[in-house]
DNA sequence: TCCAGACCATTGGATGTCCTAGTATATTCA
DNA sequence: TGAATATACTAGGACATCCAATGGTCTGGA
């Protein structure tokens, strides 16, 4: 990777916020550039586990719900919902992982407006076998204390919530 | 936007995970998940606010590094280190940026490989009220109370040091 | 019964990110 | 000094995401 950099650039911006009189956003600006930067490293090290499995992890995402859907199969705007994607993206991952093998689509019984996505066997099979590489190469060795992962799911589960991402 | 889910799928999701027995694993996938979501729901609201000045979250980033830069200039590789983005990246915004009038290229005085950006003045200002703009309009109600913004400062904070973005 | 409006999936276009490869310029060292 | 190595930027390709528009399918109210 590249060298680190001998200051925090975020806190850097945070105090040319705070010099430029905006001191009230200059801690929710950090965080938030904080929060775009985190996931920038995650997803680079989950797609870097990935890549061997032929899978990015907007793919995976898909064939990990579909492994929990009873039957292994949803309607694509179910999958959509749940993913919190737009339906092009699912639309776009069911093509790839469908030229793989890994799902097929099938009309839905009742209604002819949907499309059913089903987990064929291949990739139930890769699913476990990628999860099981995410889990034990991103997940146990996430460098979160478990305070902060405690800390983390509840602060960013009430912004989820107060965005309106789910009720509760 | 789209209707709330009646329950949060990451919750679900680290259900499904201890249910599977992967229990210390659980809560640091529901983590990681909740900041790529947070980071999804986050980067929309910042381009919602952008649009309107005709930049998109990346031109806008490189735009407000260059107002801070003393002289409104950096080099390229420089841009690219601060923002912790590819090189490829920059040269793509500083592409479209350049194109608007916003930015201009020119050669590095004493190093022939190198490129420098500098902020024309319409650059500077459209910088400028583009930041007053995602200070109203996102920063200031960015719904994470005064004690979680400096919970996700320090927990992201670390984490990105032990990433390697920094020393310190 | 029938049609207007809602819903579902797909296509096409624009953006952004990364990677690999290639070209040009600097720097280092034998 | 001259060759090998390192650095800087750009070009082209693969992916993913969003938006707008299209066409097929349902459904509820007139």
């Amino acid at each position: 990777m590249a060298t680190p950099l001998p200051r925090d650039p975020i806190a850097d911006a945070q105090r040319n916020w705070e010099a430029h009189g905006w001191v009230e956003e200059a801690a929710p600006m950090a965080a938030i550039t904080a929060i775009m930067r985190t996931q920038q490293i995650l997803l680079a090290r989950i797609e870097t586990v990935l890549r061997p499995f032929g899978l990015t992890f907007a793919r995976y995402e898909l064939l990990a719900l579909l492994s929990f859907a009873r039957g292994g199969a949803l309607p694509m705007n179910k999958a959509s919902a749940l993913l919190q994607v737009h339906p092009t993206s699912v639309t776009n991952a069911v093509d790839r992982l469908a030229a793989a093998g890994l799902v097929v689509r099938s009309p839905h019984p009742s209604d002819g407006r949907t499309t059913l996505v089903e987990l064929t066997p291949e990739g139930r099979t890769l699913a476990k076998n990628a999860t099981a590489a995410l889990n034990s190469a991103v997940f146990v060795q996430s460098e979160f204390g478990d305070d902060d992962v405690t800390q983390l799911i509840r602060i960013l589960g009430d912004f989820r919530r107060n965005a309106g991402d789910f009720e509760g």
